[in-house]
DNA sequence: GTCTATATTCAGATAGAC
DNA sequence: GTCTATCTGAATATAGAC
């Protein structure tokens, strides 16, 4: 049960978010959402109409916290290493301390992409990138890195700094290796995948 | 409903296979696998106890497709930029034949550690990686590669091949792309990520 | 082995008192 | 706003005839 100083909607909220990324929306149940807020199911329905609503909510409010951080730094104006160190660092950062909300993302953006990438990206999806592009395909052209397309080299940063909290248990196991230990390697990781990446597209 | 000179079991599992990697298993419902084998509800409990069985039988045999693939190539004896280029092509070539597989793996994978981690490795998890990791710690100290633990590396290979499948959407709207184009993005993956490593990690 | 019909369980949602 | 009690629907699983 969580702090009682806080208003009734936001003890929801706080349950639901908790409870969410720990089951999975199809595996979080109302009733253990109305628990863990001190309350009861039908004072969840009160001021959530409905599951959907709930959760479409918590992940308008989570997915607050990031995406501007993100964006910001694609759009700024500065050197590409730069902004690929910055971009590892923060966005790793805040994955540590939600290490969980990856393979709830994932699912849900695979269940209903449409919400989701509006969700992201507001109404015009293409064009968010356009400053980033840019300055790849400058930086390709004057010869600092390697020719690669932006696509190419924002996936791959992409995927190196998300997909190990979703494989965690298998590369922990694989590797053999303790709890502690993996965290240190994925600690590790906030500095190894820009310095990767960066060594990868070096003209 | 499939070929019908398939024994009622096989029908079943190719039909569980199906669902079950459309809709994960939570989101799976028995009607529709009996309706996609041209069978009834009763029929399918009559072979399968439950759905829970039902699914172990189906996982062991998809994932009894790609793993000896896997570990052939991490185990096999060989130069190691060509090993990176064989896994990325080989593995690649496996998830763009089967493109659901990445996220109902990763929800089982995280659901049921136990299970599935036995299911992967056998016995003794650790022990399967030694003949790589030699082979890497020995690249390192003829200074043929960077400095770089297995870990690490086995960790960016596995992402970079696996999250694209499973951020597929989203990146497809972020990059305004095209469902063609993201999969020529994909195609060209099967040789672009071997080579984004081996830049990387080269000395 | 295969079917129809039914039991059981569970979870989301609502009615209505306070 | 908050509660207790209840409805409704869906989905897994079983009984029993053929």
């Amino acid at each position: 049960m969580a702090s009682p100083t806080l208003s009734t909607e936001q003890q929801i909220l706080q349950a639901a978010q908790a409870v969410f990324l720990e089951k999975g929306l199809a595996g979080a149940r109302m009733q253990e959402i109305a628990d863990r807020a001190g309350i009861n199911k039908a004072l969840l329905h009160y001021y959530f109409k409905s599951k959907e609503k709930l959760s479409e909510t918590v992940v308008h409010q989570t997915m607050g916290l990031m995406l501007p951080r993100i964006w910001a730094i694609l759009e700024a104006d500065q050197e590409l290493f730069d902004s690929i160190r910055r971009l590892v660092h923060e966005y790793g950062t805040f994955l540590q301390e939600n290490p969980l909300l990856p393979l709830f993302i994932i699912n849900e953006l695979n269940r209903n992409p449409r919400f989701f990438v509006h969700l992201m990206l507001g109404d015009k999806p293409g064009e968010r990138l356009q400053r980033f592009r840019q300055r790849v395909e400058a930086a390709v052209a004057a010869g600092l890195i390697q020719p690669i397309s932006t696509p190419q080299l924002l996936v791959n940063v992409v995927s190196l700094m998300i997909f190990p909290f979703l494989g965690r248990p298998l590369f922990q196991a694989v590797l053999g290796l303790s709890s502690a230990a993996m965290q240190a390697e994925l600690d590790s990781r906030l500095t190894e995948v820009a310095e990767f990446v960066i060594r990868a597209i070096r003209a």
